[in-house]
DNA sequence: CCATAATTGCGTAATTAAAACACAAACATA
DNA sequence: TATGTTTGTGTTTTAATTACGCAATTATGG
């Protein structure tokens, strides 16, 4: 008997705001089934494209969004995961900075809507099991790969970043040992730059080295909180 | 464009003899492509059976082996990685214990053959990629999840599972302090039994207490090497 | 049968890393 | 100018890891 299978992509993409939120990246489904409801964006791969070509060319149809990194999730397969058919899902999970973050959820309203990860409405087929998987696995990945840069602005002040770990970790962080922990590895870069937000001594703005990340990851030294 | 991609499933099978070294399960290739070549056991996945199915009833059917540990590992999705047409595969890594290990490699050894991981040959399609995969995730995952046992004995001597981490890690390890931290976990059920493998004071047997474990793990007390 | 080598089991000391906490510096605001 | 807020840089205390000593128990060789 012939193998009739169609093979998908959809995408769990996070994005981070300092209010501090994670949020993840919906669409209304226009058609059915579940239409009228939430899910993530994704669909069917085409014959000759890669399935993380399909992934981007489905975000960009779907919510004009670009990612700034993704990580293939995990492949969901369970014969009756679609009502209409034998459909399985490869899932990936996104990551975006603030600025596309921002300029996605103003310009797409129609298309896309950004959710607080703590305040999601239902979502269609295994879609709450494909956003649990991601979320438990940003939440692992970032202590010990150094993800989390990819959430912010390229220029960053320490407090955002502690600041989303605190919030994706769910658990207070002392600041101090914090930036002491984090600085130790070597992979940031102080600028002569500063940012000032309201009260405060405005805080010197720092820069992950990806090249400097990779050659120390060569040498042994790992990224680990 | 009616979509036209198949779906496979692999798996890369791992065992362990105390010589020591780990081993992987690979089958001779009987049709073309690669018609004669090694590669790792897998098949077609059928229209209405889930991926793990699919992975275990190509297993018995290829090697006549039943793994004692499944986990889903990645999705290979390249568009050209089988020459046939186009063929994405649901790569996982199992494990068997050494009873496990030695009958199936004594009754099936026309179907499969054990390989030694540092001495490969080579390999059909992308399965160099799939394995070099698999290694990897096994040496990581050993390190903050229980799954070394599953290459074990139910009932194994301490010096066993040390040899295992210190050849997957590829690092000597200090005996004593590394039996302290695993039994510091209190995971492990020490049993009335004693093994004598030649000189030197008989071994305790040990067993691994799955049940313990989530309960552990439930309570925040993580296995972590 | 006894000395020797091998392996296991249990302990302690030295080193390193993590956690807790104090305080000055630099800003906004009133 | 005083006050509150946030940042930057320490030090002290505590916990974890690493290094290593040594007795117990067996097999083996003479």
């Amino acid at each position: 008997m012939e193998q009739d299978i169609k093979v998908s992509v959809d995408a769990v993409v996070f994005g981070y705001d300092p209010e501090p939120k994670v949020s993840v990246l919906l669409i209304k489904r226009k058609f059915a089934p579940y239409q009228g409801e939430w899910a993530i964006p994704g669909g069917f791969v085409k014959n000759h494209e890669s399935l993380e070509h399909a992934i981007y060319r489905e975000l960009t149809e779907e919510t004009g969004i670009i990612m700034d990194y993704l990580e293939q999730l995990y492949t969901f397969g369970h014969p009756n995961r679609d009502p209409r058919s034998r459909v399985i899902s490869v899932a990936y999970f996104g990551l975006v900075r603030p600025d596309t973050y921002k300029i996605g959820a103003a310009t797409d309203a129609e298309k896309a809507e950004w959710f607080d990860i703590n305040d999601l409405p239902p979502l269609a087929f295994d879609h709450q099991n494909i956003l649990n998987k991601a979320i438990d696995r940003v939440r692992a990945k970032i202590t010990y790969e150094p993800i989390g840069f990819e959430l912010l602005d390229e220029r960053f002040p320490f407090s955002d970043l502690e600041n989303l770990y605190s919030t994706l970790l769910g658990r207070p962080i002392d600041r101090r040992n914090f930036r002491k922990k984090i600085l130790s590895f070597g992979m940031l870069d102080e600028l002569d730059e500063k940012v000032s937000r309201g009260a405060g001594r405005p805080a010197n703005l720092f820069k992950f080295n990806k090249e400097r990340y990779f050659q120390l990851k060569s040498e042994g030294i790992l990224f680990e909180i």
